[in-house]
DNA sequence: AGTATAGATGAACACACGTTCGGTTGTCAA
DNA sequence: TTGACAACCGAACGTGTGTTCATCTATACT
């Protein structure tokens, strides 16, 4: 019989790795995924483990096919009796991921693309939002650091014009030709907004050439 | 509704090979695979149908990722889902939340404590680690700043009393009396320790006094 | 007539991704 | 000490694979 607990704590890794990736993506990850999942930083080590699982029975490969791995038979989900056991079974909800958020661009909303993936968050992490109006975005570049946002973070925003005060908002301003994420607040006839590190200064911009795009529900960074 | 009569006979051709492709192979298809089996000899047009079927709604494609393709919905013989159906799909998990993180206190680890909560996450937040291994901690105070971290995040991490040059851990700092979220790396027989915020300093301690709790996979902040 | 617009073509481009290889480290046994 | 071996690393290589572009054909509309 194959014995889960043979492997190493590599190799165990690998399969969990294997079996989210695939049911969040619906196809497999690649070599470099698995190794930046897992602390593997040489290719040739993942190659090397995967070649391990394939010899032990837990999956099959396809030489010289991008992604070309398959999972076979059953990895254990939850079976492992240590303490408070993992699942409870609850629902998670899938979110599109809308591209990339980059300062002097304008943000990609619903409308004008269709998604390039699809994000798993939890219910708590909208808040109580409806699903259906939920989506993502990918931050690229330094320029959110004073948001305490980093480059690779997965923003969940809810689609929305407009904000009351002191929600977290993606707004493009268009005489700076600039994205930015800001707490909003109304001020006077004027908006302002405030960055999310303490120390930096809030900006003044008219309601004209400032446009919402959506509110901000949580943050996800992954490391 | 969907109608499926509306679409082209090769987009119908497009999703029936994926689908037996999928079933066959447990990945997608290429577009040059998709072309030579649906008589197209041209990538582009592959490329071009492929656009029109996410915007049909029946499948989803990641940007430049090979085989980056999904089927959303069912294809004829089952039922239609919407456009872009938020779906509950797969399980999620739960981990223990083991209180608070708080700079000049200890933090609690899984032996010290029983968990005051769960928390939900997904698999992809886990990256693979086995969930009875993963913990979760609640940021108190701005003394995390440094590290990109908020008061009231939350941080997920994985027990353990190693780590690998570049993982960021929580550690308990004997000599200051200090508990911090900082990048672990071996330097000859020191540790350096360095802030997630570029413009910081790193810090040198004695390995004697420097205790990895716990290695940080995720975070997430609610807002 | 002109001129859009959907569909198709083939070639070129750029990089994602699997593979390979020389070298290092640690462990175990003779 | 020596040798063998499993595990790992980093870099280089070759090609698989998505993307883009200029061009061409139909059909439909003014």
């Amino acid at each position: 019989m194959k014995d889960f607990n043979k492997l190493s704590e590599r190799q165990r890794n690998i399969l969990r790795y294997m079996e989210s990736y695939l049911a969040e993506h619906g196809f497999p990850p690649t070599i470099r995924q698995i190794g930046e999942a897992t602390g593997i930083n040489s290719t040739s080590v993942v190659n090397y483990n995967l070649n391990k699982l394939v010899q032990a029975g837990y999956l099959a490969r396809s030489s010289h096919v991008a992604r070309g791995l398959r999972l076979v038979g059953q990895v254990p989900g939850g079976k492992k009796t240590g303490r408070l056991s993992v699942h409870a079974a609850a629902v998670s909800l899938q979110v599109p991921l809308y591209g990339s958020i980059f300062a002097s661009e304008p943000v990609s909303v619903p409308e004008d693309y269709y998604p390039e993936d699809n994000i798993e968050v939890t219910p708590a992490m909208l808040g109580g939002v409806d699903p259906a109006e939920a989506f993502a975005l990918r931050v690229k570049g330094e320029s959110m650091i004073d948001a305490m946002i980093r480059e690779g973070d997965i923003v969940i925003l809810r689609s929305q014009t407009t904000a009351n005060n002191g929600d977290m908002v993606a707004v493009w301003l268009e005489d700076r030709s600039e994205t930015t994420l800001k707490y909003f607040f109304r001020d006077g006839g004027r908006i302002k907004l405030q960055p999310a590190h303490p120390e930096m200064q809030p900006i003044y911009v008219d309601p004209a050439v400032c446009s919402i795009r959506g509110k901000v529900l949580s943050i996800i960074r992954h490391l």
